[in-house]
DNA sequence: CCTACTTTTGACCTTTGTTGTACAAGTTTT
DNA sequence: AAAACTTGTACAACAAAGGTCAAAAGTAGG
């Protein structure tokens, strides 16, 4: 889900993978497998990312944060039960 | 949360914590620090304390992957969005 | 107040898992 | 064929997990 948003967001731009490795200093087969979900996207990429593709840090955040809890729950059998206590824990 | 449902459960069926950690064969300052939040508890000792504390696997682990989440999303300025989205995502 | 038991605390330790990265080689796209 | 992308493997660095031990501190009963 992350992945394929950043591939979306570096085509509508107009970016080729190796230019985004070259800002944010990384070798291109780390973009290739961060749009792949191969990877973890770092953290400490969102600020650039969110600059270069133009969107608010914030929603970046949001989708990165996402997956980090999908990822937490996946193939856990009460994973939804969970989700919705900890909402409502957080209120 | 976890650590205060723990005592409170250990409580009930009126145990020591030097009792809990014997089955577990831990130490008892691990299920102090556990009870306490200092200290993650084992996903592996889920089985064994569910049995002596008399409730379901599955809501032991309801609780203890919510205190997995929150601590994810904690000091996260998205974190309510992100499990929402999260959520929506899973259905 | 003593003392026996329970719990907490702090420092430490080892193992395991994850991350971030690199490089080379292969594949796909243009 | 060149450029872009993917894939496999490896690895060092680092963080977190999952404890231990000894000592301190709380807590009840006699």
């Amino acid at each position: 889900m992350l992945g394929a948003k950043l591939k979306e967001l570096r085509e509508m731009n107009g970016y080729v993978q190796r230019q985004i490795a070259a800002e944010l200093e990384v070798d291109t087969a780390y973009i290739s497998k961060v749009e792949n979900d191969e990877k973890p996207l770092s953290k400490s990429h969102l600020k650039k990312l969110s600059k270069i593709y133009k969107i608010s840090e914030r929603e970046l955040l949001t989708i990165w944060l996402t997956d980090k809890i999908k990822e937490l729950v996946k193939n856990e059998p009460t994973a939804k039960e969970s989700i919705l206590l900890a909402l409502s824990e957080m209120k």
